[in-house]
DNA sequence: CCAACATAGTTGCGTGTGCAACAATTCCCA
DNA sequence: TGGGAATTGTTGCACACGCAACTATGTTGG
């Protein structure tokens, strides 16, 4: 090991970094300034509307957003607050609560999610040919594909 | 507008959200367990080896770093606090402080870089064909240099 | 020359997030 | 069947970060 990235490698691994945080970064203000919604709110209603019933358990959503369990409540506050999710108990199993998307929540998901797809294409995909687009998806599921193998080998 | 993304650019986008994420964050966890420090430390400590007299001004470290001139005082003070970066004084424009790299602060990325190296191999590169880095280099490439031009002509 | 403006850095404050500790509930097996 | 272990969600605390306001310094046009 320890043996240095050469230019190729290098040209990889800081591309992946600045695309990724510049393509972030403008999308993230996009929503806040078209929406008043925070890109972290907006991963919530998309996650709820493409559960069954537009509810999830807590740990799910945790799970799926990369968020840890105290993040998520406080996220959920916030959102409950602004009337978009509400909380839900479930009988079955009384430790567990629900995200329920609301209908004022899935009003603003159905406005924003438009905007969020264009911003997607002008920030990155229109940069790209169809050739380019194809490739970046094969690159990257192949690293995914790879490191889900290495980690449940560990 | 308003069309949604076919597969093809889902797969390209959802790729680069979730590798970059899962990879950043083994990173910086491996970062933080074996030297105790923070990504974003490591990349103040980068940035300064990378400069001419390992120094820099705050304002340029801020843009390099893309870090408010908040966000880059505080996360000095905790450097020199550390020992690893001083603060340093510019007589010809007495607005500006320039941040050093100390000797400490010097061993310690010499000792960092190598594991930090070695783990972008093991969760990324390591994963790809040296054709599928190329192609991913050449991608992301093509996006920051078109992303560039379309900031000008703005 | 000097008054407005521009630039560099810091500080107060609000927000977002993770970790550890906790409470409530369910699971499991001896 | 009963008690320890696991699971789920929340809260206290600490930290990192951005924005706005501020101070200090430099630049420039009338």
């Amino acid at each position: 090991m320890a043996k240095w990235l050469d230019e190729e490698e290098m040209n990889a691994w800081r591309g992946l970094v600045d695309v990724f945080s510049d393509v972030e970064a403008s999308l993230g203000a996009e929503l806040v300034e078209t929406f008043g919604i925070s890109h972290g709110d907006y991963a919530v209603l998309v996650a709820l509307s493409e559960a069954t019933g537009h509810k999830r358990r807590m740990c799910d959503l945790a799970s799926i957003l990369h968020l840890s369990p105290s993040g998520l409540t406080r996220r959920l506050d916030g959102l409950v607050k602004k009337g978009f999710v509400a909380r839900e108990p479930l009988p079955d199993d009384r430790r567990v609560t629900l995200a329920v998307l609301t209908a004022k929540g899935m009003a603003k998901l159905e406005k924003a999610a438009p905007l969020h797809v264009d911003g997607v294409r002008r920030h990155l995909l229109d940069h790209l040919s169809r050739r380019q687009i194809r490739q970046l998806g094969a690159v990257l599921s192949t690293v995914q594909r790879r490191r889900l193998a290495a980690a449940e080998a560990d």
